[in-house]
DNA sequence: TTAAACAGTGGAGTATACTCCACGGTCAAG
DNA sequence: CTTGACCGTGGAGTATACTCCACTGTTTAA
């Protein structure tokens, strides 16, 4: 299959495909080229590039999915396994969640401060960023 | 006040307040020097530091602050703007909170039906990376 | 006096994940 | 036979936010 094609079919455009080849995620053999040197490239790795694109959706770093892709290649991408990554990452996420909601809250409070004027604040320069 | 009190004082590297200069957060003019060429930066200026500091404690991206300390300057920031400002990125914190939560609950249910075996997988590829 | 600790400038490198460009070869249709 | 749509490579550019480096000048303390 040619890149035109591979590209159709998982969405990712042919620089991403080729910037992805650069950075190993899917490795194209010398001989995997046809008689114009086109690159010929294998179901495997269409398949590859799906299960790449599903994890970009879990939101996983391309190193992640590396370290991924290395388990199935080396079959040992049992559920258990996998299920340490997830809870890995889904700490991760977290601890981002609580980050976010702090973030937001202390906001909410500052403008809410501001807005009422029980601290001191002015018609120009609102105490949440002169504070 | 020279870099050196200036970093001890904001807690920024002077590679970091170099970089701000250079990004035009913070502006010394070319009188503000000491005799040997040393840049004497001002206590407006470490105001100006201190305010970049407290807002990227909030998320905020240097060219939202850049923005918020524009309207500092133009005595424009009053609680009613800066309001607007916060609920647009309160705002875009509640999408990426959903996002991640959603992220979250995909993983979590993906492992899930591994690990219980009611979607066909197998001990070396787990469903949710090889569905 | 000399070594350390500071100051300055300009520019390169890091990490993440692409995206775009130039230049050149290949192939099918009209 | 030429035009357009592909394909290939290598390298540069984008965005964000720094961080580090080389080289040079200045100040301070032993």
């Amino acid at each position: 299959m040619l890149i035109g094609e591979l590209s159709r079919q998982t969405g990712f455009s042919r620089d991403t495909i080729r910037f992805y080849e650069k950075a190993g995620l899917i490795k194209v053999g010398r001989k995997q080229r046809l008689e114009n040197s086109y690159k010929d490239y294998s179901e495997d790795i269409l398949k590859r590039l799906l299960i790449i694109k599903r994890l970009k959706g879990f939101g996983f770093t391309l190193n992640e999915i590396e370290d991924l892709l290395f388990l199935i290649e080396s079959n040992m991408a049992s559920c258990t396994t996998v299920n340490n990554k997830v809870q890995q990452k889904v700490k991760i996420i977290d601890d981002k969640i609580r980050e976010l909601k702090q973030i937001k809250s202390m906001l909410l409070k500052g403008v809410a401060l501001c807005l009422n004027g029980d601290a001191p604040t002015s018609e120009r320069s609102c105490s949440l960023l002169v504070p």
